[in-house]
DNA sequence: CTCGATTGTCTAGCAGTGCTAGGGTCGAAT
DNA sequence: ATTCGACCCTAGCACTGCTAGACAATCGAG
């Protein structure tokens, strides 16, 4: 019993070194650099092993978004907790929103802008995703506004944060602005 | 003269022919299909003749996306200029972008999901850009509201619709609802 | 009208990609 | 001790973007 287990463990390391190299990788050199030749040297292992954890490189790229969401999650959950008074927690919730996008590209990529082969707004969509989508909704719904779903006005938010996050990103809107912005987007859709 | 003259409108004529067939094979099959030997293929040309109007894929991705530009620019005067009054110019503006996004989802990933090699935000944008953020901005700025510039609302408002149609497009949010959150956005960030 | 030169195009090939088939090796169970 | 099976690696496929060099067609000069 004790070796199987054992090499259960193993393998389960060798998959989080794999997931931690190719997000490594991507953050350092963008998602292009990271090739199943150079990801598997870097694990010293050689590519076959990679096809052994996951289907592919698509796969892994999703695996990487899950950690990924999971994580916004609980870094908008923390954002929120800290801050008093619904608005308030709206500003700091987009704050540790588009700061995540900025810290973590690859990652941000990953999750909205590559192809990870995940279901989205489905039954199938994984619990990650869902969550990171609750974790906004939580701080979201009490500024909606009457008569307005506060899963629509999620949705809004969301879609808003995310525009602000790719076009800043992708040199497409200047960043010395960031913050104005912000401001500009909670004063307006929040309802107090 | 004029055989110089004849050559020159006959490259002209296949520059087209090239740019038309890559959006064409993008909006049926997704830009991972332009590939140089099918393109190549389909003008009835080898494929270093492609390398003798552009310096690669990604500037051919980058003329599609100024075409694009072009054609949005258009699209967003004509919608406001058969709207009246700021408030329903601006409605038009926005499920003109939304739609022409989701009617050409290659060119709209040409112009802003993918690396077209093309400046932003800067000194040397090219012109088409600068001319479809202008069309936003005739528009928008007039409800910006006291003390906002209207340059930043413009920022803000386009970041929204940008995250709206990628989200909408990659199955993110379900489609259903489009309208809904249209009039919400403009409802919320438009000052009448 | 002929003959170099220039222009234009194509064939063939390079290095790199994601992915997979097959053979060996090494450890575990009998 | 031996068999067996899990594991991993080498080698290779079909494809990608891109380019060098050979070849043919066209042009201008004599």
């Amino acid at each position: 019993m004790s070796v199987q287990e054992r090499k259960e463990r193993e393998r389960a390391g060798r998959e989080r070194l794999i997931l931690a190299t190719a997000r490594e990788l991507a953050e350092q050199q963008g998602w292009d650099a990271v090739t199943t030749r150079r990801l598997a040297e870097r694990i010293e292992y050689s590519q076959p092993v990679l096809y052994s954890h996951f289907r592919g490189k698509r796969e892994i790229i999703g695996a990487v978004a899950l950690e990924g969401a999971a994580e916004m999650a609980a870094a908008l959950r923390a954002a929120a907790r800290a801050a008093d008074g619904p608005r308030a927690r709206v500003t700091a919730l987009a704050r540790a929103y588009l700061d995540f996008a900025a810290r973590n590209p690859a990652v941000y990529d990953a999750m909205f802008q590559l192809d990870g082969g995940l279901a989205f707004a489905k039954e199938d969509t994984p619990e990650p995703l869902k969550d990171a989508f609750a974790a906004l909704l939580e701080s979201l719904g009490e500024v909606a506004g009457d008569g307005v779903p506060p899963g629509l006005f999620t949705e809004v938010f969301w879609a808003a944060l995310h525009g602000l996050a790719t076009l800043t990103r992708a040199g497409r809107l200047p960043p010395e602005d960031a913050e104005r912005r912000t401001r500009l987007l909670v004063d307006r859709l929040a309802m107090v």
